[in-house]
DNA sequence: GTGGTCTAGACCACA
DNA sequence: GTGGTCTAGACCACC
């Protein structure tokens, strides 16, 4: 299962944009490795239902991110760099970005019961950070 | 009581944070309005039993950020712009702040119960977004 | 030669003012690239021959203002975003930066040779902006 | 010559903007003082051949700025705080605008040269910070 | 009196 | 070793 995508077409987030969050996800959750090959843009085009552009554009940000390298004639595949984050990084991370969210929640003058529709909202429609009992791992 | 600042002193988060938080709560609250005066670094640095310049770094940040502004040799206060947000401007903004976390989250792999775990601890050890209506400290 | 910082004593602007401004040319001037490590704030402070709380103070500004990325215990690095401008973003951007100083100037009351002669001023003392080609320091 | 306003209809900052820029210019030299009466809407809408819905678009961001104060069926008059900006008020907030520029065009690797050709067009095409020889006060 | 900057030296957590 | 925070006390410019 090397890469399973999906879109939510009513949202309003746009599709390349759902893509390009999944396949970050997969990549650093390592369900993607660095040099991995990833399903053609035609491909996930088919898969998807979408048009090629939609993909390509997601690609192409991905690309112009770091995340992907693209070989003309060859395809894309998944870039070297982002050496796994080490379990440190990503509470680091975590918590910096959560100091920002609540920081934004504060300045806003919202509650904690607002932040977590507001989150529960978006994930919702999203479709992103949904538990999926794909795997026991991740429960935390 | 037009500013009531307090610190824990045991808490992980810096003082000179827990102090631009409060004031920011304040200012969103509505507790300090545009154009008021703050209480004088020296005032809240005795107030508090802290060092001037972990106020001044305080006020020095939050001035950078637009929130207040300082007349050297007056004093420093409530900055103008932002009378107070329309109810769209301030879910357009959680909004925005939440789609940043989650996608933060995403890409380091976190989990939905991650991020929520994140998000309780961080609220516990900073007071911030803590609904308490067992005593009458806040009054919002 | 990574980054070549230097202070003017005798300047009214403020020791931190002048390395922030540095590190930030440096970046945008593209000698400083994303995720280039930084010296570390006590080689930075020796060699300028200043406090190390000073040049703390600057970089955490530009920590804060999202220019550089702090990794407690590994060191300060040059921040992800803004590969570079393109031209159109870059020219966009100064017309913005111009319509704020002029609407400023108007609303103060200053006539177009006062606005020239305080942006001389700034930049004479500041050592910003300064075009010499008597040396080889700029290289840009 | 209590107010005199013009227009530069060809360009690309809306005519209620120029409107509103000239007024605060002319409350801040001092032209207009607090209390003194502004002429009509339509008198100006006449004068500057505007819609009148422009000059009360302009009007109505001045009273809601606080610049001017509208008492119905009387007129639109000058606002009574604004205390005369001293001469080291004018010129800090002069500094503090042309430090925000500076630093913006350094941050987007704009030479000196740009800066000035960037104010410049926008001083042209806006009809702002004109030296006119109206009087010989203004020149620096 | 006000804020702003700088120094010196301490301690912490992290790696 | 790294950055981050805090303290104590100094000096400045401004009002």
């Amino acid at each position: 299962m090397p890469l399973r995508l999906k879109t939510t077409p009513g949202s309003s987030v746009p599709i390349y944009r759902q893509i390009v969050e999944q396949i970050r996800a997969a990549i650093s959750r390592g369900e993607l490795a660095s040099g991995d090959a990833l399903p053609s843009v035609r491909a996930v085009a088919e898969d998807l239902v979408v048009n090629a552009n939609t993909v390509a554009k997601a690609y192409g940000e991905l690309v112009r991110a770091g995340d992907l390298v693209s070989e003309p004639g060859r395809g894309v595949f998944v870039a070297e760099r982002k050496p796994q984050l080490t379990a440190s990084e990503r509470k680091r991370k975590l918590r910096a970005a959560v100091e920002r969210v609540v920081a934004e929640a504060v300045s806003v003058g919202a509650s904690r019961a607002e932040l977590d529709a507001a989150i529960d909202a978006h994930c919702e429609h999203t479709g992103l950070l949904v538990e999926e009992d794909e795997d026991g791992l991740r429960t935390a």
